[in-house]
DNA sequence: GGCCAACCTGACCGGCTGGTCAAGACCGGA
DNA sequence: TCCGGTCTTGACCAGCCGGTCAGGTTGGCC
């Protein structure tokens, strides 16, 4: 199924893609049919099938480049920064603003996780990036600034508080970024009683 | 569509949604046919029809459901408690409890969020409790015992950690509900450097 | 026993879905 | 000009799904 794929192919792949995340977000995957996403480009069905196999591999595709996308931003974030606290907050702001930027995905993603053939991938996405939490972790509480508690919880609540402001400020209420993500950070390392 | 039923008809009734809670949790709910519940429970498919004008009803009377429990589980956790701070942490103490007894309702509610046609049920739902949330962090704030930041956003933060670690602890790893509940308070209290 | 509402059966239906494919159109290079 | 790989079309298909319904059974009550 892998292609050969001309510039102007590129450009049909990606905007099937565009337009698949687009009526997934919408709609959702299920309710969303490959006549819909055809029909919204103007094109045959035939299309859809030259550049994927199936319906799934759409899904699939969008949740691989997504998190590569997302990760990348993180990285590139956290660049060389030495403080582990600083490398949580920077790892924070980042995926706040790359939601912000990529709404779509984020209905996408959650689909994903409740469906039984896509939940191993997004679980080893997200292991990953756990993993990532948990080092810096790690040493934060190695250098007594972060409080001795189980790291793979903590990552966990990080993960958890990000996703819903995620859903819920940005998505639903769109409230600006830096204003989310301040307040993100504060919960996170202070708490309600900081 | 509201019939009246013999004591057999509410059993039949209570294993059908039972039933198809358990389908749904496990395979999604489009992938879960009517055909699929009916056939689990041995009976035809007139049966489903008798007391569900629809799949959809089915999947929203469990929404229903599961919200009218949970929230009684919270107000009888906090019950008449004085402190707004001990009280966020007896609800967040019942949320979690409750969800490590009726994991199969976490994946539909999830499911459900990301649905167009239910999605407005279940942020009904949330902003009620949210909104519970809320007012237990007001008067925390003016007591001075909680910093004062945009109590809206903290509910959501604090939800967000509450169903994350229900994702993650309680269904995937299966951690004793007890130590889960004693990190999620002293994260959401103390936050990472308390 | 007779009655009736509650309950159950399972064949059936229309509609839609993911996916196929034979037939071309397009286009860069020889 | 023509060749061949890339790309596009849209009718078509098999199968499944939600939902219906005519008819049959059960069981409590008079």
């Amino acid at each position: 199924m892998r292609r050969k794929l001309t510039p102007r192919g590129r450009e049909r792949r990606d905007q099937l893609m565009e337009c698949g995340a687009r009526l997934f977000a919408e709609r959702g995957y299920h309710p969303t049919s490959v006549a819909d996403i055809v029909a919204t480009l103007g094109v045959g069905k035939g299309v859809f099938y030259w550049y994927f196999a199936s319906k799934e591999e759409l899904l699939a595709e969008l949740l691989k480049a997504s998190n590569h996308d997302l990760r990348k931003r993180q990285q590139q974030a956290i660049g060389d920064e030495a403080d582990p606290v600083r490398r949580i907050e920077l790892g924070i702001r980042a995926s706040l603003s790359w939601f912000a930027e990529h709404c779509e995905y984020f209905a996408i993603i959650q689909f994903a996780a409740t469906d039984e053939t896509f939940a191993p991938v997004l679980a080893r996405n997200r292991e990953i990036s756990i993993a990532d939490t948990i080092r810096h972790l790690k040493d934060g509480i190695v250098d007594g600034r972060i409080a001795d508690r189980d790291p793979a919880l903590l990552a966990h609540a990080i993960h958890g508080v990000v996703a819903e402001l995620t859903r819920h400020a940005l998505i639903d209420a769109n409230l600006p970024v830096d204003e989310v993500a301040d307040l993100c950070v504060a919960f996170c390392l202070e708490g309600l009683l900081g």
